[in-house]
RNA sequence: GCCACCGUAGCUCAGUGGUAGAGCACUCCCUUGGUAAGGGAGAGGUCAUGGGUUCAAGUCCCAUUGGUGGCUCCA
């Protein structure tokens, strides 16, 4: 006798187990014939799931036309359109496409698969495989659920000899895999585990041993017909589980929606972005170029883009002088010894550029193996050594990385980090405790060999100036170091008028012991770093496990206007450089003690900030940013004279302003200032000239807003200028 | 780095084995005008690079290089 309470707090009696839909069909015909699944204490399953005992239901339904659906709707969808998607897809290429793994996301869907040797998937399918998942949607097909025991279920999945899904099997029933022996979790074990048995369950897309079926946990829309609109999208590659010494899969990606209205919507959302790609606007407006004979992933800030991003490092460092930080300048490139002390060398050299060394010892490495020349350009001196084990108390360097002077390669390394650089300041004078903080800030250029498939216009590249500081401070002042970091974000995002971010909290996993630092000091650490990222008043999560082995973190996350996430910059408290460098300062007690190292880059990179702010803009940046901020624009040749002394008099005021003297009719010449984002135009023609006005046009206005004494539109936006307003404000 | 796709004028792109094209931008000429393109002419190419197949290659094949989307990575 199942009692059902559902949302609104109403119970139903039922005298026998009742399906999800019976119960639907008892509230009403609307909502029955509405609804597509069921939510059972929470968790998502398919309509036709039997309720035989008390639980809390809410029906899933589709949206009517005009709405929105919901998030558990377009799960179901979408789950169900991975299944019409494979389907096709096998109709199209054949049943030996081995299906793998096929979850909903964010966006819709995709499915893994193993397309067979001498087969291939490509996008001239596409056409075909649409038509195909139209027509089986088309159909109707009922998504049928069926289980088979665990044996029964293995010994059908060896006879269709698809070592995939019987590798998903074994894991989902909670055994070792016999087919694969990656040491990676399976990506999402709960995706084909059946919560309710200890078998596992298929679905069918129609009759059982008739129509498609797979191994699935569900749950799906009761038939296919229930799908809105789905298309399949684009393909790529991926790997079984993740892990790249595993099988490398086609990974089909699609989406689903509600409707075809809302499957266009979102194409036509696409598009948009598109334009405001910043490697679009960056190309359009000129803003920086990269070229592949200066290298990959190095940027070229043409001068447009080199005024927007002075602008941006000309406030930031305004802002670090009110904090009371002090700056720096050091090289781009340091001696291998500097980062065999810090560390950075040899553990991360895959991630840099490799050791420049001098040509002598070049020609004197000549005859020798290769091997031998690895091991002597990472070798280190014994008195290296013996410093960094003896002050972190471990075998950090292990012997065998020990050479004997005359053998030691000596070399430089482009920088990959400036931390380096910046303890050695610290280092070179004494440090009373008087003295701490002590905040060193550079808008540091630094280095690293990313791998050639991440590099990404301005949002991943190999060489970048990051807005970091170190700050050497006592233990006492992290909190409010770290305090004085996250004011510096806030400010800066609300001026650039930025909300849409998030912010992670790396914390250490309890269960570890790689970690360098007292438990004590840990928690104080961590402390401040949730209590700043919870001043901040945006969303942030909790990571355990995210902190870095030396101290937790604070790390600030942005989309691109394709979704993809980018860190933009991070808080790190480190208790670990102070040891690797033997930085010390004088205490109260007159004794020599460890400063902590707080690294801050909180905007992460010019590049990949500016590439933000550019998407974020869409290329129309308030006024102080603007590369141009005013053009001229005589209404014919008659007037260029006055023209040239209104931008004369705009750029004695410090303004960056540019005239259009071309011979164009004054429509081609607002229509050109208004493609390149120009904030605002002044359109003077005799009557300007005449009368020592300007007529003022202001980006996103389609309009002439009229004529004002040129002496006030300087006043004007002379001070809209030195405030850094986000919006244009100046009006006749 | 791996997989797939792509690379034609400064930009956006057409060109399916037979004489390299369009629009915009650029230069010049006409037009001297009041708010999203007036008109005309001209110039601009080693079709990413290198090799191959072919009587003939922008087009087909191989390699290299760069880009795009993913995967993996990201101190």
């Amino acid at each position: 006798m199942p009692v059902i309470t559902l949302p609104n707090g109403d119970k139903k009696v039922f005298e026998k187990p009742v399906t999800a839909a019976e119960v639907a069909a008892s509230i009403g015909a609307g909502l029955a014939k509405a609804a597509i699944g069921a939510k059972v204490d929470g968790e998502l399953r398919d309509l036709s799931t039997v309720l035989d005992r008390d639980c809390l239901l809410a029906i899933v339904t589709a949206p009517k036309p005009g709405q929105a659906a919901s998030a558990d709707a377009l799960y179901l969808m979408r789950h169900s359109a991975a299944h019409v998607m494979a389907e096709a897809i096998q109709d199209v290429l054949g049943k030996d496409v081995l299906l793998a793994y096929g979850p909903p996301t964010d966006t819709g869907f995709f499915y893994d698969m193993y397309v067979p040797e001498g087969k291939k998937l490509s996008t001239d399918h596409f056409d075909a495989i649409n038509t195909r998942m139209a027509e089986i949607i088309a159909e109707n097909r009922t998504f049928t659920r069926y289980e088979q025991d665990a044996e029964a279920s293995l010994t059908r999945l060896q006879r269709e000899g698809n070592k995939y899904k019987i590798d998903n099997a074994e894991r989902a029933l909670g055994r070792a895999s016999s087919v694969y022996k990656s040491s990676k979790p399976v990506a999402d074990a709960s995706m084909i585990r059946n919560p309710d048995t200890t078998g596992l369950s298929f679905y069918a897309t129609g009759e059982p041993g008739k129509n498609w079926e797979d191994l699935c946990r569900g749950p799906h829309v009761p038939s296919t017909g229930r799908i809105g609109a789905a298309r399949v999208m684009s393909l790529a590659s991926s790997y079984w589980h993740g892990d790249e010494n595993s099988d490398r899969l086609t990974r089909v990606y699609g989406t689903a929606f509600a409707s075809q209205a809302d499957l266009d919507a979102y194409l036509n959302q696409l598009e948009q972005a598109k334009a405001r790609d910043h490697r679009v606007i960056g190309k359009n407006l000129r803003l920086f170029h990269i070229d592949e004979t200066v290298g990959q992933g190095l940027i070229l800030w043409t001068p447009k883009g080199a005024i927007v991003r002075k602008e941006l490092q000309a406030f930031i460092a305004a802002e670090l002088k009110k904090q009371g930080y002090t700056e720096v300048f050091t090289p781009h490139i340091g001696s291998l010894e500097l980062y065999k002390t810090s560390g950075h060398f040899p553990y991360y050299k895959d991630a840099q550029y490799p050791p420049i060394i001098e040509r002598e010892t070049l020609e004197a490495l000549a005859a020798c193996s290769c091997a031998e020349v690895m091991r002597r350009v990472e070798g280190v001196s014994a008195r290296l050594a013996a410093g960094i084990n003896e002050r972190t108390k471990a075998q950090t360097i292990t012997p065998d990385r020990v050479l004997p002077d005359e053998q030691l390669v000596k070399g430089f390394m482009l920088k990959p980090m400036n931390c380096p650089h910046h303890a050695k300041i610290f280092d070179s004078a004494p440090h009373s405790y008087r003295d701490m903080p002590v905040r060193l800030a550079e808008f540091g250029t630094v280095y690293r060999w990313e791998q050639s498939g991440e590099l990404n216009g301005l949002t991943r590249v190999r060489g970048f100036t990051q807005d970091d500081a170190h700050l050497f401070c006592t233990e006492d002042q992290i909190p409010a170091e770290i305090q004085g970091c996250l004011t510096l974000v806030k400010v800066i995002f609300a001026t650039l008028g930025m909300k849409d971010y998030r912010v992670r909290v790396g914390l250490r996993d309890p269960d570890s012991s790689k970690y360098t630092g007292s438990a004590e000091s840990w928690d104080k650490a961590e402390a401040a770093c949730l209590e700043a990222a919870a001043s901040l008043g945006v969303a942030f999560s909790k990571e355990p496990g995210e902190a870095a082995f030396y101290g937790p973190k604070i790390d600030f996350v942005v989309k691109d206007v394709i979704g993809r996430e980018w860190q933009l910059g991070t808080v790190q408290v480190d208790y670990q450089m102070g040891n690797r460098f033997d930085l010390s300062y004088i205490g109260p007690d007159g004794g020599k003690h460890r400063p902590v190292v707080i690294h801050r880059a909180p905007f992460g990179s010019m590049e990949r900030f500016c590439g933000v702010l550019i998407e974020h803009f869409a290329g129309a940046f308030p006024t102080w940013l603007s590369p141009e901020q005013v053009r001229v624009l005589p209404i014919s040749e008659k007037t260029n004279e006055y023209a040239q002394r209104v931008a004369g008099l705009l750029r004695e005021a410090g303004v960056r302003v540019g005239v259009d003297a071309g011979p164009d009719r004054i429509q081609a010449k607002v229509k050109v200032a208004a493609e390149e984002k120009i904030p605002y135009l002044l359109v003077v023609g005799p009557r300007d000239a005449e009368a020592g006005t300007v007529s003022v046009r202001v980006r996103g206005v389609e309009k002439d807003l009229g004529a004002m004494p040129l002496s006030a539109f300087v006043e004007g936006v002379v001070g809209e200028i030195a405030i850094r307003r986000a919006d244009l404000t100046v009006r006749p």
